[in-house]
DNA sequence: ACTGGTATTGTAACCGGTTACGGAAGCCCT
DNA sequence: AGGGCTTCCGTAACCGGTTACAATACCAGT
């Protein structure tokens, strides 16, 4: 029982396929009797338009292609819950491909997209833009948190944004003596974020020696970073940490010590993990939905015509004050 | 600038458009210097093939669609990074739609499937299995818990399994007053577990009179029964949760009236959310990525011409014990 | 040189839709 | 009655690939 095509729909509602199209697509350019025995023919055949071969005609699939990388939890969700709301608000479909950070195989995802998408969005922290525009040529793409300087139009976390927000927060309630748990320098947000610890720690404080910790995400290391600070005899009131597992570790070590959090040290974090909301850590949150969205949004606007300004969009991320900052009521 | 066809190859290694297509399919049968030429104008041309054209002249677009409801979180991330694995191991894309409970909108993503894909993993906790085949008559489709007795192949959650592990657990280390802590009867997960629940008590501890209940899956709800039981007066050495949060808010209530957990009354979970994982929650864990990338294989078997058993399978989850219900060392 | 067989190539139909174009009605008007 | 519009419809080309089939080239064997 193979499925019906236009032509066996045609050749029930005794009319030729152009017009069996019209009254799906243009219903009103048909006589009415016409459409209602082509309607009738495709009740009965149980017809359903061939996707592939429309964007095929049409040279258009109304899909969008997703490339990311290997996300965890509810980074991942989030992002694909955006997009995918915005997709189909505006009638896209989305086509997702993970890359397993092998290259090769990164590349096979790419071309497999051509011919099958209106354009991409990717997001390849590892990935150079150049590269992607030599495996798909032409093909109108978003880049979300890429390396670099791209010509493409992208968007990406302003990280400095949030450290600016917690330091300033942190100045506000009163802490002077404020120290960054940095991430490995290795990694371009860890950099970002370090940096925009000292630029504003200048700002705010001048004459204030910056002290900068490196860590590498993990829980653990924001706990020996606290260690190296008692054992160093270096005097702290607060702590912005450049992501909430090192947070969670900074806090548990000075609890551990009968620190008082946050009357003595105050403690931020970077993410809005699900932890961090559980436990009452103060950070900063990126709206991976709004991030998704905004990405397919600005692609769709590429797509339906639109000149897009190629900029790199900045997505501001929220603070969120919990009461491992300020004592709350 | 256009993209390239197979066509503009063609003209431009002097050959015609079934050797390009061959040099690219089937290599052995074209002629070592045809091919070298070929290759050459597909190289200066930068031709990609056009995935859409070719899965329609196949008969096959080597496309899987995926259409999940609004999960959250963790449960989200590793279905699909189950699904992907699988399905780029074999070569096939993932078209992704998640069904904003909405049923018309859902209709509209099943419908715009027809043509783009070979075949349909559908997890539809909500939607009919009947409704399904109705709206994309003929396309190879796997289900995952979804309702009832369908004859369509599926896989679903051993819940049962799951809760039966738990208790179990509580018996083997000398609990004899097991309550369960069940979700809205609404759900049907959460019936099954409590089903669970009473079958295995009667047949582990034969006259215990089982002790329900009923929640909402939120945290405060497991406090709230805590509550409860304290108020009935209720002894009790053991509580098995319909899912984490609710043994969570449980284990809250108990701590606040130094109730000493695991000693006095052992808790245990459901899901294993990362949460869990960091307070140490005896939990049951479902291997979400095991599930989706069983999926993906199970309907890639039936695409690939293998008979499939059209049986409804059960994916066993894994008891994760730690110390809620277990001193550990 | 001729025959049969194999290796290589090209022609053209096909996948399932869309749509430009032209023809046939039907209608109103002078 | 004939001309000009509008409305509706069908024919056939096209989207960009694959592939059956036929044609041609080339080779060895006699």
């Amino acid at each position: 029982m193979a499925e019906a095509t236009i032509r066996d729909v045609a050749r029930r509602a005794e009319v030729s396929v152009a017009s069996v199209s019209r009254t799906l697509n243009a219903p009103a350019t048909v006589h009415p009797a016409t459409r209602e025995r082509v309607l009738a023919a495709i009740a009965e055949l149980r017809y359903v338009p061939h996707a592939g071969a429309r964007s095929l005609s049409m040279r258009s699939s109304h899909a969008i292609g997703v490339v990311l990388p290997d996300l965890h939890g509810e980074f991942f969700s989030e992002l694909v819950r955006g997009m995918d709301r915005e997709a189909s608000a505006r009638g896209y479909q989305l086509l997702l491909s993970m890359m397993h950070d092998d290259a090769g195989l990164a590349g096979q995802a790419l071309r497999a997209m051509r011919g099958r998408v209106d354009g991409m969005v990717v997001m390849a922290p590892q990935l150079d833009p150049v590269a992607i525009e030599a495996v798909v040529p032409g093909l109108p793409t978003v880049l979300v948190n890429c390396l670099g300087e791209s010509v493409r139009p992208s968007l990406m976390v302003d990280n400095a944004g949030g450290i600016e927000a917690v330091v300033e927060h942190f100045v506000a309630v009163g802490r002077r003596r404020i120290v960054h748990l940095a991430g490995p320098t290795a990694n371009r947000d860890a950099r970002e974020r370090a940096d925009a610890y000292r630029v504003t720690l200048a700002r705010l404080l001048p004459g204030t020696e910056p002290i900068v910790i490196e860590g590498d995400f993990l829980e653990r290391s924001g706990a020996a970073a606290i260690a190296q600070l008692v054992v160093d005899g270096v005097a702290c009131d607060a702590v912005c940490a450049a992501n909430d597992m090192m947070a969670l570790g900074a806090i548990g070590a000075l609890r551990e010590r009968e620190i008082h959090v946050p009357d003595q040290v105050a403690v931020a974090g970077f993410d809005d993990i699900p932890l961090s909301r559980y436990l009452g850590v103060t950070t900063v949150a990126v709206r991976m939905d709004a991030l998704g969205a905004r990405a397919i949004a600005r692609l769709a606007n590429m797509l339906g015509g639109e000149e897009d300004s190629g900029e790199i969009e900045l997505i501001r991320p929220a603070l969120v004050v919990r009461g491992s900052s300020e004592r709350q009521e």
